[in-house]
DNA sequence: GTCTATAATAGGATAGAC
DNA sequence: GTCTATCCTATTATAGAC
């Protein structure tokens, strides 16, 4: 890409980056160029379509990134509470314990809300799946499964929200940690 | 406001309207001033800072707004269970079922997230003060009452988030209509 | 593949007439 | 109080040199 300054990988990164704490509306071409590095005609060469290109070229990246991450280790084989523990300590660093926020959320919000819909919706679907897979191994009844899966990613987006209203990431952090056992709980004991 | 055609106060709800949807960036001056009918020097005229005027007038005025329709009625006397059963159904009106997303929300991100942080971290820890109080008056222990009206607000804005996103109400709705028994469980039977 | 330069447009903001 | 006209800056986008 720049030859031999960052790799396509990395500017995507820093495209990510750029778009997570601006928005869709508030990421100008000049900040994603300083964030990158690369001027304003680089980035065309790469993204022709513009800043729409960019953003569906950071949201597959990001899709690849959070099956391999996420998504998979959810399924594999082994000790269901262990699965849980190891997506929150995924998301805790992902998302640096509430201190950035969402991505995904933030495409949500804004003029970009409808733009990038299908992508955003499959990706919020597969992590939903992902979950409802390993609750299901944990015992849980399949429609419960599905529902206490949804409700997880809801309460991520939300505390993040929250998070960065208050400037406080507690909210983010306690019940982050009470995620696994919170999931797992018996059918009776919750709700 | 405009001689006979707009109050101040619908003026108001337009901008409120306009920023709910677009986000601070996303709102421009020329979709501002078409959702009031009021032309550029006008808004102006009223905001003299701009748009960073508007959102604080918008911000002020949602507050009270809440403070009538939510934060008084959850500490008013009555059953608890229909004080908050009471919530729900203004929240359902106010998100139209969650299909409109939440100003305090999208100000969060985008350039605006830091400019309006006092403002949306009062009216967030409003909001969570009344449940809690209502939810003490129900019987649950000052602590877990904190918690679970943070919890609360946290999963109305994330619920928002994913009504957006997957362009399906059934998020918000389905969990909505449960939170009045959610939130008031025996502190036992809940997590 | 990257840059500088530049065009074209949209955005924020103001002046001054009515 | 509202409008039209205007200004300035930022933003998106492209052309063309290297």
């Amino acid at each position: 890409m720049p030859p031999a300054l960052l790799s396509r990988e990395q500017v995507i990164e820093r495209l990510m980056r750029t778009f997570r704490r601006f928005g869709y509306d508030g990421a100008s071409l000049a900040e994603l160029s300083k964030a990158t590095g690369l001027g304003k005609s680089s980035l065309y060469h790469y993204f022709p379509e513009g800043k729409d290109d960019m953003v569906r070229t950071v949201l597959d990246h990001l899709e690849r990134q959070l099956q391999e991450t996420l998504f998979v280790p959810l399924r594999a084989p082994g000790p269901v509470l262990e699965r849980l523990e190891q997506m929150v300590e995924t998301l805790d660093e992902f998302y640096r314990g509430g201190r950035e926020s969402c991505v995904l959320g933030n495409l949500v919000l804004g003029t970009s809300r409808t733009r990038f819909r299908r992508q955003l919706a499959s990706i919020f679907d597969q992590w939903i799946d992902a979950i409802a897979a390993a609750l299901i191994d944990g015992g849980i009844p399949a429609p419960l499964a599905r529902e206490r899966a949804e409700d997880a990613v809801v309460r991520i987006q939300g505390a993040l929200i929250l998070a960065g209203a208050m400037n406080d990431t507690a909210y983010f952090g306690r019940w982050l940690k009470q995620v696994p056992r919170d999931l797992l709980a018996p059918a009776s004991a919750r709700r």
